[in-house]
DNA sequence: GTCTATAAGCCGATAGAC
DNA sequence: GTCTATCGGCTTATAGAC
């Protein structure tokens, strides 16, 4: 226990570069382990499975990514819709950094739907579920009519530019998507106070 | 040449129903050769590789999909944010069944994302580009203002569905997406007739 | 065009020493 | 807690007979 936590830490940091650049299966235990800087042996030692580093892999990955949407809509200026674009407008400045390759979530769910009760899949919903919840209570602070089918929908959008600026490697599709989710929160919520001071 | 174009297609039509339903990096090339019914030597005497495997069975899949689609609107009643809903619904149908794991081309993109030149990701680019295009077209024979970026939503709001059903196991975010596309349609297109015989 | 056989290596996971 | 060594099986792809 003295530097387990630590030991564990580097693994995961490892795991996270590699499952995210490349893929989970495209990935070893073994290529893992190397980028830990120890050997696989070692690693069975920390983590029963691969099953169980690719969840504990994805439940590192979801606070951080949370918290930077929060920060960035703290951050942003103008009404709800405003700062709801502006979530997209960060997100887009994020995709188009060279080793961006889409939602590590979604990426993750896609290679493993055909194991229904894999682990990961759960942390993925969680998160996903997550995020949803905390833009659900930001248009309620707001007054908007329906915050949760309004969070569904914008979690719809930031999903499917996910996919597509992946797909077309474009982050140009987060922008439109932006506009979309603006022209929506506009159309639901009742805005206190429209941009200027 | 005699019966190699049937040869061909038992083997991308297991190709279709393993790498679908498993992923393409979970099938092994041993594994579709057994479901076609032949060995993996008479495989690799049709398909160079599996890379090249993997392209058509996506091509394979882009054209039916994209009649579907035509089928179901020139089916659909009403205006047009009712028919392009009442895609959205028909998708919805169709993840209900059990075999349903999301699309296709987005998974194989998120599996290959790091191999940027594949074959297989040219292929979903060109799909996706031609769904997207035949909105446009829709659109702009709807008189709709500005087609292009009004398909370019749709098809947003359809991949975000398409990665939700897919996590969540719930085919309703296509029937909330498909609300959301309504709306924007909806709110941009000049409807000629509004429903009603 | 299809077959058997095999190359050459990687996979996740484990045994047992230290 | 880390190591070397290895198990048993699977991987893409190829050689050569028929």
């Amino acid at each position: 226990m003295t530097s387990e936590r630590s030991t564990r830490e580097k693994i995961i940091d490892a795991a996270n570069r590699l499952f995210y650049r490349e893929g989970i299966r495209a990935v070893s235990v073994d290529a893992v382990a190397e980028a830990a800087g120890l050997t696989k042996r070692s690693l069975y030692y920390h983590f029963k499975s691969k099953d169980e580093l690719i969840a504990d892999y994805l439940r590192l990955r979801g606070h951080p990514n949370l918290k930077r949407y929060a920060d960035w809509y703290a951050a942003a200026e103008g009404g709800l819709a405003e700062r709801i674009g502006a979530i997209f407008d960060r997100i887009a400045s994020e995709a188009e950094r060279p080793g961006w390759k889409g939602c590590g979530f979604l990426r993750t769910a896609a290679e493993l739907v055909n194991q229904p009760g894999h682990p990961a899949l759960k942390i993925g919903v969680e998160h996903k579920k997550t995020v949803e919840a905390w833009f659900a209570e930001i248009f309620a602070e707001n007054g908007a009519s329906e915050p949760g089918r309004l969070a569904r929908k914008v979690c719809l959008l930031i999903d499917g530019a996910f996919s597509q600026a992946m797909l077309y490697r474009d982050p140009g599709y987060f922008r439109e998507a932006g506009l979309a989710a603006q022209a929506l929160v506009g159309a639901a919520a009742v805005e206190p106070a429209t941009a200027a001071t």
